[in-house]
DNA sequence: GTCTATACATGGATAGAC
DNA sequence: GTCTATCCATGTATAGAC
């Protein structure tokens, strides 16, 4: 990988932590210079405008994504601990979830807001996710529409307790919750 | 009312609509200023700084939320049909969610990623609702515990899918999931 | 390709006339 | 109490030397 595509994996490394930590609005380009460790002139050479990196990062955030679907269809050959595997990763961020929120629901949440291109930015990440949660519940032999309908309570129970588990910064609201929700999958 | 707290009003409520409407951060005094019809300058007269306007609308918001509960406090007789006007609240306002999201947990994913002072504003909206939802479903005879389980769950319900209703500008997730918890509640 | 200097607009906040 | 003019910091973006 050249040195060139390293200093923009650096940027938009940098941009990711901070437009999650702060919300896209008030990270500065300067911000994100700095902590990626390249000269604020420089960044124009990478990104035209600050929205050229938010569609970086979510392009990202997308890919990681994939990565973590693959990963568990090829490990789990059972849609159920698949599943299971999704929600036990919510719990492992709990602590970053209690100070920052959902990495997708506090974006999806920010641009929700906006009019304009950027509002669907964010929520094509929550569209995948929904995807693929639900053809987990149709390899569970659930109909298209059963599925649909599970795999929106499951992901809306899981933003909702990220919102209510950063608003009282109590990372066990989290933990509590997945167990929960493994008992509801079980008997799904 | 004097001509004083007139104008002061029109700045709340002006400062309130637009937060909602963009978020805290991205909301500007000049923007708060025109929209309540008063000149900028004027604005420092009624309130030291950007943070004090927010401090005022979410005092606002409190109270109204506090009318809010009241009146259902006094209409309804039983517990249950509290909730269920509770529920039922939260359809009325589906079309402006699937625009902005949720009033309260916007607010609160915005400010939850603060530190200092503004950090807990939101958050005291949501205990307060909590609260309330906890003391009706103590009424209906569960003990401390559950009572706060149920609180957390009808809650964190709701706001999950005014997540999902704002990425996907969909008011019928709201609609539907409404159904799914008067269900819910009937049989809790 | 890289970086410094800087233009230009915006936003919070203040001074001070009325 | 009210409002105009303005200060000053910050932020996006560009020009242009290297």
């Amino acid at each position: 990988m050249s040195r060139k595509n390293d200093k923009r994996n650096r940027l938009v490394e940098a941009a990711n932590d901070l437009i999650y930590q702060q919300t896209f609005n008030s990270t500065t380009l300067a911000d994100i210079a700095t902590k990626a460790e390249v000269p604020l002139g420089n960044v124009y050479y990478y990104f035209k405008t600050k929205d050229d990196i938010l569609k970086a990062v979510v392009l990202k955030r997308s890919a990681v994504l994939q990565e973590l679907f693959t990963t568990w269809d090829q490990q789990f050959a059972q849609a159920k601990d698949r599943l299971r595997a999704f929600i036990r990763h919510s719990i492992e961020s709990a602590d970053t979830t209690a100070r920052f929120g959902c990495e997708m629901g506090s974006l999806c949440q920010e641009l929700g807001k906006y009019s304009g291109e950027l509002s669907h930015l964010a929520a094509e990440l929550m569209h995948k996710t929904l995807n693929w949660v639900e053809s987990q519940f149709k390899a569970l032999g659930k109909n298209e529409e059963t599925a649909s309908t599970l795999a929106k309570y499951l992901i809306s129970s899981m933003q909702g307790v990220s919102l209510l588990t950063l608003t009282f910064k109590d990372p066990s609201l989290i933990q509590r919750q997945s167990k929960n929700l493994e008992n509801w999958l079980e008997a799904a």
